[in-house]
DNA sequence: CTGAAAGCGCTTACAG
DNA sequence: CTGAAAGCGCTTACAG
């Protein structure tokens, strides 16, 4: 229909192969050079990508699979990594498998039946699939993000995730709490048993011993969130200081603190997991674990596309980034 | 690499049209079905999109574009338009444009390059693109999402932006509130300004004069819901009842309103935007105007599939999906 | 209903 | 550096 490689390379007077190698970077004749690009220019041609894909076995597609598209965190590191590919001439083709397994193994499916070059995936609580052993077969890369996967041997990026609450509580430690209570995520997820884990590391370092009425679990929920907070001021004896372990939960739980008149940090310090802009209009300012999704939807894209492009130099990477705390004014300093 | 439609039609012992023809629904004599049937069971035989979509100038691709990927309202009705294609073997590509102008035009233009055979757009706050005209005259269909962009003469799914407020409002007005303030979005945007005019409307279809005061504005972020309601409160003679006219601002209002130790519906009554997992976690629950993001999606979706395949029978259509209230306890009715 | 053949828009050894 | 040609995996008039 429109304009091709052969219109091209008739009006510049090569052959049609000429014109492919131009596009392809090789370098012509430099009069042949200048009639190409003057043909492309007139002709207004642009590259047919699925005509070179069906040669080159390649759709400039990246595959993202997530448990949820509505949720924010997922979707923060998502838009950094789509502009990133983007940029490559990468586009990507997202698929939401609601939290299901069946769905997981039906969308990659889909996915692989559509040759993406390379696979995100946030397996959120979901186990791995054996579709993804047809991907490793077929040579397909698959970049992991926060998620461990043990069975199933990639690339992988998360967050420190048990170093990031490590922080958090020593810092809540050094501000002199003790009875530093948590409000944990899913334990079936990696991320909720990392940050757990951190949690204890740090009690354990500081030879605090934890109790148990303080380990509580609101499952990445806002609802989870506010149940757990809730039950934790209604303790007999409550703790000085929550932690909470993402986003969800950090509102629910502030919400449940509003609502019976909480005063944060004067009665209760207060350290959330996510910085959004939410963070700054809670009165007061929370302080928060920030997780770098910007590095993270790049550092995913950028791996996976290396590794798309044979760069199988470091592999299985398993990519680390550093969290941040962010200082507000939830937490108080105890005597 | 894997087995082809020619493998298929060596080992059925029929030729590779026959296969083809079978693939696409035409009816073989029965010995050959069956003998196809069995090739493809056994070779595991899998259809190459790419190859396909180089004939048939289809790639069973429907392009999504958003001003942002972490916005809770459009990644839920991106959720079940993407569900819905999926069954109909279309997936989607998508792009956020970050509320750029420039990147819009970009990024519409990179989907136009891969083919994507129809297109759902979210353009926010943004104008209209010139790229756009490009998909018409191209014959591809867009179906815009929420949105007027009078320039553009195509397909549009909203809901009943105007009518959802004056409804919202009227029912205030039943439990005779006179004194109703609304936190309006951005009035550059369609939803924005419809969504004030129905407010406008109601107030005037009951003989109630619009007070300047009580018409504050949010631009339909966390922050300014948060700033709009602190304003609100603080008035002199501050307003019996808040409206807020999206998600993000709800929540901002809410927390000002929590903050300030205002009770809701006891000090002050009031009705949200968006009815999400939060919605129903604040106390006391709020009544809010649902937006049925599902039914959003899937009209998207089924819209523009419909145009991809040629059904061009009503368009241009604006289809209009009705909001639902649900009522909580957000509102006191007033003597 | 089916086979043989041309062709979709490219890439890439091969030979020069 | 470049042309001619084969081929990527399909579809689809054409003729039978």
């Amino acid at each position: 229909m429109s304009v091709t490689i052969r219109d091209v390379a008739k009006k510049a007077n090569v052959s049609l192969g000429t014109v492919s190698r131009y596009l392809n970077g090789y370098k012509l004749k430099e009069a042949n050079r200048i009639r190409v690009e003057q043909a492309i220019r007139e002709l207004g041609y642009r590259e047919n990508l699925i005509a070179k894909g069906l040669k080159t076995n390649r759709t400039m597609t990246i595959g993202v699979v997530l448990a949820s598209l509505t949720d924010f965190f997922a979707t923060s590191i998502i838009t950094a990594a789509e502009n990133y590919l983007a940029g490559e001439n990468y586009s990507i083709v997202v698929c939401d498998f609601n939290s299901k397994q069946e769905n997981l193994d039906q969308k990659l499916r889909f996915l692989k039946d559509r040759f993406v070059d390379g696979l995100i995936l946030f397996p959120g609580s979901c186990a791995s699939s054996e579709v993804l052993q047809e991907y490793m077969d077929a040579g397909i890369p698959i970049v992991i993000v926060n998620d461990d996967m043990p069975d199933i041997n990639t690339d992988k990026v998360t967050i420190d995730n048990s170093n990031a609450s490590f922080r958090a509580v020593e810092y809540l430690i050094h501000q002199n709490h003790r009875d530093i209570a948590i409000i944990n995520g899913d334990q079936n997820t990696y991320t909720g048993r990392e940050r757990y884990k951190g949690y204890l590391e740090a009690l354990q370092t500081y030879n605090i011993e934890p109790r148990e009425e303080y380990i509580t679990y609101g499952y990445f929920s806002n609802r989870g969130g506010y149940e757990a907070a809730k039950k934790l001021i209604s303790l007999p004896k409550p703790p000085t200081a929550i932690y909470t372990t993402n986003y969800y939960m950090t509102f629910g739980a502030i919400i449940a603190l509003n609502e019976a008149k909480i005063k944060v940090p004067d009665d209760i310090s207060f350290i959330g997991f996510d910085h959004f802009e939410l963070s700054d209009v809670i009165n007061p300012p929370l302080t928060v674990v920030e997780q770098p999704t910007d590095r993270l939807g790049q550092l995913a894209a950028k791996t996976v596309l290396r590794r798309v492009k044979g760069d199988y130099s470091d592999f299985p990477v398993h990519l680390r980034v550093n969290t941040k705390m962010i200082l507000k004014d939830s937490v108080r300093k105890l005597k």
